[in-house]
RNA sequence: GGAGUCGUAGUUCAGUUGGUUAGAACGCCAGCCUGUCACGUUGGAGGUCGCGGGUUCGAGCCCCGUCGGCUCCGCCA
């Protein structure tokens, strides 16, 4: 017996037609003498009828039928007298069954693939543990498939402008700055690892050197990081790349592909996206991937409190912090508690408290006592409140505040409904800045990667910082050819125009503090490299599993891959990570100690 | 590394101030039913209250520890 159809597929134009579906059995409907099946395959569901009286081996066959049974139906389609289902695709047809094979059956479900009328699925431990039963579910069927439309549509965008897909290995070798490696013992030289790579970025400016042009790769990455919902020790990115490129060739690669996969959802993101440096984004949103979809901008009041004798806020502004709020529109009814949990929100930033004003009849503020009446209204005023309004205002370091203010920005935008979930709004964020400050080691590390290119404007700046130690603290303020693709809030993409030149190469990791002794031991191959004729170059990665939570409308990374792993960067269904054999540590020459905490 | 939160039947949950035999719905099993599509109906089975310890005459409930899920901070060049 071979399938004519799929369980999504017969119409009123089939009735008549004889027709084979196999499929699932996703419920049982059994009234003595007539039975119904919903049968399910991944195109739909069809309702299979046996009648005891003109088809009573078919019939006495439903008898044994249970839930998730594999099943062919052969019979005739019929349209529904009075019956219609509008709920189903098929909802005009059914098919009454002249035989039933049954082709496997199966066990109860530990747990109920969709309970009707209802959201509440099992615990994601249990679905993760029979992950291949949670994927029967429509939603994350249609999720995966969605994935694959995605990545044929990024395919069918770069196979059409001339670049050259190419595979890097998945055998690296271990780079130790950036994120933690995933390592991997080698049998043949005792003692040696690779490494998994965390990205192919140096294998994709060698395929520039190498003369390619333009590459591109749907690349498998490993962080050996703490998981997020939003993050997985593995995923996919885009990984392009190409030749005498400027910043401004590389965004319309990035709107290019993104305008071609949004259209899978009927989207069209506008040709040329908005641009904001990295600057004006982390001041007006307190973020450099800000989700433009709502307002609220951060607005500043430190200027309106210089000279205050309000001891917190005079000891912020003397250390040089800032003091900043967020307007929420008609939220002056929000009660103490909502504001404690703002607060405690908030805290989880480094913010010390989180001040408020609120514009009803009166307006009333935890500040009222420290800066009274009249400096209240002022800072309401300020900060464009109106009557009905709420302040919510932050105090502390510039980092804090940003930090503190763009979350909760965000937070209070989700607890009040200000996304329009059909609207999807894109940015490029622009000339990040080269290096980031770490208070603890008082060192500057690559904000981008150790072969993002300084800005021509700032190369001076660059080389002075570098060169001049007294002059180290201005690396701080040079800005990078590095930038981002941001869509609702996610960092979509990521990339930068690189370093082409030994020279910049050189002081670039002499700024990240590397002797040319380690930099020859980590990068030497690839600083030889650039002496052989390297163009110009850039280019971007994109994330593949955060592009498809937008498509897919979910917040998590977990709705958008087949096999995922938990919080705790294990693998429920199959146990992994697993011990190994004695004999296999033992070829490789490893022992196993507790680590050193 | 840290914080929050959850863990009770196969599943989702309820469980009062610490008090008799731990409940409901769905699912499952058996029967009845010719038009259901969240079928209906009758009956039934099903529990180490995550695990370990403690307090108590008595613990699902209180305390300590621990394991696991989720979320967040740190981390993620």
């Amino acid at each position: 017996m071979e399938r004519t159809h799929t369980c999504g597929e017969l119409r009123l134009g089939h009735v008549g037609e004889q027709v084979v579906l196999m499929g699932w059995v996703a419920k049982k409907r059994d009234f003595g003498v007539l039975t119904f099946i919903d049968l399910r395959d991944r195109e739909g569901v069809t309702q299979v009828v046996m009648n005891e009286e003109d088809a009573g081996e078919a019939h006495a066959k439903a008898k044994n039928l249970r839930g998730e049974f594999v099943i062919a139906v052969k019979g005739k389609v019929i349209e529904r007298e009075g019956t219609h289902n509008a709920k189903l695709a098929t909802g005009d047809i059914e098919v009454h069954a002249t035989e039933i094979l049954i082709l496997n059956d199966a066990k109860v479900p530990p747990f109920q693939l969709e309970v009707a009328g209802s959201e509440n699925l099992a615990a994601e431990d249990t679905r993760l543990k029979y992950r291949y039963l949670d994927l029967r579910r429509p939603q994350l069927q249609h999720n995966i498939r969605m994935r694959a439309k995605a990545v044929a549509a990024i395919r069918e965008y770069f196979d059409g402008r001339g670049f050259i897909e190419i595979e890097t290995p998945i055998l690296l070798k271990s780079t130790p700055e950036g994120a933690r490696d995933f390592i991997v013992p080698s049998r043949i030289h005792t003692g040696k690892f690779f490494a998994l790579p965390q990205s192919p970025q140096i294998l994709k400016q060698l395929t520039m050197i190498a003369g390619f042009d333009k590459y591109y790769q749907i690349a498998r990455c490993f962080r050996d990081e703490d998981l997020r919902a939003d993050r997985q020790p593995e995923f996919t990115q885009l990984d392009m790349e190409m030749s005498f490129a400027n910043q401004e060739m590389a965004y319309r690669e990035i709107e290019g592909m993104f305008g071609h996969v949004f259209k899978l959802i009927g989207v069209d993101l506008p040709a040329q996206w908005p641009r904001m440096t990295y600057a004006e984004a982390m001041r007006r949103y307190g973020s450099d991937k800000p989700d433009l979809r709502f307002g609220m901008e951060l607005v500043e009041l430190s200027g309106e409190l210089a000279g205050t004798d309000f001891a917190p806020f005079a000891s912020v502004l003397e250390a040089r912090g800032e003091i900043k709020c967020i307007v929420a529109k008609g939220k002056s009814d929000y009660s103490r508690k909502q504001l404690d949990e703002l607060q405690d929100f908030v805290k989880r930033y480094g913010a010390g408290a989180l001040a408020w004003i609120k514009l009803s009849d009166e307006t009333t503020s935890s500040l009222l006592k420290a800066l009274g009446e009249t400096k209240i209204a002022e800072l309401a005023s300020t900060s464009g409140a109106e009557k009905g309004d709420l302040v919510l205002i932050v105090a502390g370091r510039k980092s804090v505040v940003r930090a503190a203010l763009g979350a909760l920005r965000v937070e209070v935008a989700k607890r009040e409904n200000l996304i329009d979930r059909n609207s999807h709004k894109p940015l490029i964020v622009t000339e990040f800045p080269m290096f980031e400050h770490d208070e603890e080691t008082d060192t500057y590390m690559a904000a981008h990667h150790p072969f993002t290119s300084p800005m021509d404007e700032d190369l001076e700046l660059f080389k002075t910082a570098v060169n001049d130690p007294s002059q180290h603290h201005l690396l701080g303020k040079v800005r990078a050819k590095a930038y981002d693709a941001v869509i609702d809030g996610y960092e979509c993409a990521g990339g930068s125009i690189r370093i082409h030149q030994k020279e910049i190469q050189d002081l670039n990791f002499k700024a990240l503090g590397m002797t040319k002794e380690s930099a020859r031991t980590r990068f030497g191959f690839f600083l030889d490299a650039l002496e052989y004729g390297t163009p110009p170059h850039g280019g971007f990665a994109a994330g593949i599993e955060r592009t498809c939570m937008i498509l897919c409308g979910t917040e998590n990374i977990r709705d958008v891959m087949a096999f995922p792993k938990t919080a705790s960067a294990q693998d429920l269904m199959m146990d992994s990570p697993g011990d190994v054999d004695e004999a296999q540590l033992e070829e490789l020459g490893i022992e196993v100690s507790e680590p050193s905490t």
